[in-house]
DNA sequence: ATATGAAGTAACTAATTAGTTACTTATGAA
DNA sequence: TTCATAAGTAACTAATTAGTTACTTCATAT
C-alpha cells in the first residue's frame, strides 16, 4: 500500500471514532490528527475541510451497512418468506450491536436534519434492501403464509426503527428501566420479541 | 411576577431551544443570552454554568412528559387495560410529536451515555408509568384479555422505543423510505400500526 | 546519482468561546 | 429621603479552535 494510502486510512478510522464519539460540534480536529498520528497539515491535504471529512466518515460509515444488505439479499435469495424477513431483523441486530459507531452517527445526522445524508445524494441507498423487502412479503402472500392485507412499508419502518432504537436508546432505557439492554440475554429477548410481532403482524 | 424570576425563565425558553437544536457543545451561550434579551452575566448568576444550565433544561424538559404522564395515570384509573394501553401509546405519540425540543434533548441524551440524567439520580423518574402498565396489564390477565404469558417490561420497552424512534428518525427515514413521516396521514398510520401489534402481542 | 513532485513538519493566525470583572442602575424597607 | 441589596451592563481575558504558511524530508523514475 502506498504510504499516502495508510495515511488516509488512518485519517479516516480515527475521525470516525471522533465524529461518532462526539459529534461534528464536539470532534476536534487535532485530536482526529493525534489519534492518526499524522500531521493535521495531511488531513486538510486529503480532505479539504472538517466538514468533508465529516461527509467522507458518515458515507463510509453507512456504506458499510449497504454491504452487508447487500450480502444478505444475495444469500437469500432462495429462502422462505418467513425466514428471510427474520434473517433480516437478524442482521441489524447483529450490525448495530457490532457497530456502534454506525448507530451514533446516524443519531447525529437525525439531530442534523439528515443535512449531510441529503446533500450526498443518497436517497437511493436502502433501496436494494425495500424492493428485497417488497418482494419476499410478496412471495410469502403468494404462498398463502402472509395475510394478503400486509403492508410491505410498514414492515419495513418497523424493522428500522424497532431495531435501530433498542440500540439507540440503551443508554436512557437502561436508566428508566434499571436493566441493561447492552447485554447478550435483553438482547436475544427484544430479537425474540420484535421477530414475534413482525412475523404476527404478517401472519394476521 | 417578580424580574428576576422573569429573566431566569426567559433564559430558560431560549437555552431549552439553543440546547434542543445544537446540543451541549453546539450551543452557545452568547447566543442563549441574545435570545433571551437578557446579559450574559445574569446567566451565570443565575445557573453557575454552561453545563449547570443545560442540566436544568434537561431536567424541566423530561419532567414535562412525566407531568403528562401522571395526569393519564390519574384520568385512567378505572378504564379497561386494552383501552388504557392504547390511551398510553397515544399520549406518547401525541406529546412527542408537540414537543420537538424533547426528542433532541433525550437523543444528545443518550449521544451523551445519559451521563447528565445519571447525575441528576432521576432513576426513578418513569417509575410511575412503569408501574402502571404493569397493573392495567396484570388487570387484563384476570379479566381474561390478555395472555398469561404477556411480559409488561416487553411492552414498555416496546411502547417507548417504537413510539419515540419514529420521531427521532424522522428526518433519515422520510430520505430513505421517501416518504413524509412527519405528515399527520403517516402519524396516524403508524400510532393505528404500534396499537395492533402491541394489542396483538398482548392478547397472544 | 539526482532531480522532481509528493508527503510531512512545526509554528503561526485570526476568530470564536466560556467565563470574569469592575461598574452602574433600579427597588423597596426603615 | 436614604441606604442596602438585588438586577443589570459593557468591556475584558485566557483558552481553544479551524485552518494556513513557509519550510524540510522522502521516494522514485530517469
Amino acid at each position: 500500500m502506498k504510504k499516502s494510502e495508510d495515511t488516509k486510512k488512518r485519517i479516516l478510522v480515527a475521525a470516525e471514532e471522533e465524529f461518532a464519539q462526539k459529534g461534528f460540534y464536539g470532534a476536534r480536529v487535532d485530536e482526529i490528527a493525534e489519534c492518526a498520528e499524522v500531521n493535521k497539515r495531511m488531513l486538510y491535504a486529503y480532505f479539504g475541510n472538517k466538514e468533508e471529512l465529516y461527509k467522507t466518515v458518515l458515507l463510509n460509515v453507512y456504506n458499510s451497512l449497504s454491504l452487508a444488505e447487500d450480502s444478505l439479499i444475495e444469500n437469500d435469495k432462495n429462502t422462505d418468506a418467513a425466514t428471510a424477513v427474520q434473517n433480516v431483523i437478524g442482521l441489524y441486530f447483529d450490525f448495530l450491536k457490532n457497530n456502534d459507531n454506525f448507530v451514533r452517527m446516524l443519531m447525529w445526522e437525525n439531530l442534523n436534519n439528515a443535512n449531510c445524508l441529503k446533500s450526498a445524494k443518497t436517497q437511493n441507498i436502502k433501496k436494494n434492501m425495500i424492493d428485497y423487502i417488497e418482494k419476499k412479503i410478496c412471495e410469502g402472500k403468494i404462498e398463502g403464509i402472509f395475510s394478503q392485507n400486509a403492508s410491505a412499508q410498514r414492515v419495513t419502518t418497523a424493522l428500522l426503527t424497532f431495531v435501530f432504537s433498542y440500540f439507540s436508546n440503551k443508554h436512557t432505557l437502561s436508566l428508566v428501566l434499571d436493566k441493561n439492554l447492552a447485554s447478550q440475554e435483553e438482547l436475544n429477548t427484544h430479537r425474540e420479541f420484535v421477530c414475534d410481532l413482525i412475523i404476527n403482524y404478517l401472519k394476521n
